[in-house]
DNA sequence: CCTATTTAGTAAGCATGCTTACTATTAATA
DNA sequence: TATTAATAGTAAGCATGCTTACTAAATAGG
């Protein structure tokens, strides 16, 4: 088997383009937001208010890893955390102000450049791979 | 657009599985081996003797992470690095015999392991997810 | 009610995977 | 040939994204 037909190395080139075009779109518009942040972000602002682990679970993140995207979130000013009365072991994680209006102004640039992901693909096309892509990870 | 269309999106989970496989088949064999770390060796045993830059360009990586991949590698003792005469700014890279011996090692495992990352597929999906796969990054 | 297990979050450690900046060397060009 | 541009590799910095280990708190089972 060559190396370009095996799904886990077509897979990490695919991972590679999309962050690219991401952090472009997002270099364009002047900001240097992360995917990760920005789906972090739209997952809180969906639920208008989370417990860190109920992030990673609906974005399917590591609890550590979304712990660092939360810090550097709340170090810009973005999302706040709380302490939760019903549980004192868990934190409520809220968008601030400004989280809201940044996730206004990164939502659409985010929507619009899905499309540059697989532009090499037609119509039809994209719509096929969304649907294999949802089955390997169900 | 929801979230779980979003090509974005479902390429990073995909990357997160592939990933998790890979992991998961070198830990039962009893290696800590990376996908980074076997892409490196399996293109410089391909190509007998490379320069760093070549690595990264025949796998499409960055120059700069090829050089921490190289790094641990060298550790190991899977790879040596050597001055290169025709260009003395370039260093050789080779397999040595550890390292042959490793890949030997690790190659049919991760032949099999493909097929697991996209497990949910039929086989028909499975061809057609690695052509549209191959024709996004091409 | 008390103990054992589970859960939420953090900490430390490691390996990507990029960026910019830098040095050394080679190639191109005026 | 002298200068400029390009290239190979490294270094530092940052953000994932995981692991294991830990603390604190909640829950389950006896």
């Amino acid at each position: 088997m060559s190396y370009y037909e095996m799904p886990g190395h077509l897979i990490r080139r695919l991972s590679q383009q999309s962050n690219q075009v991401f952090q472009d779109e997002m270099k364009r518009i002047g900001s240097d937001v992360t995917s990760v942040q920005f789906a972090a972000m739209q997952a809180i602002d969906l639920h208008g208010e989370m417990e860190q682990s109920q992030i990673a679970q609906s974005i399917h993140y590591d609890k550590a890893t979304i712990g660092g995207v939360i810090d550097r979130l709340e170090k810009r000013g973005w999302v706040e955390r709380k302490a939760n009365p019903k549980d004192r072991r868990a934190k409520l994680v809220t968008l601030t102000k400004e989280g809201r209006q940044a996730l206004e102004v990164f939502t659409p640039v985010v929507k619009e450049l899905q499309d540059q992901v697989v532009v090499n693909l037609s119509s039809e096309e994209r719509a096929l791979f969304i649907k294999l892509a949802q089955k390997i990870v169900s």
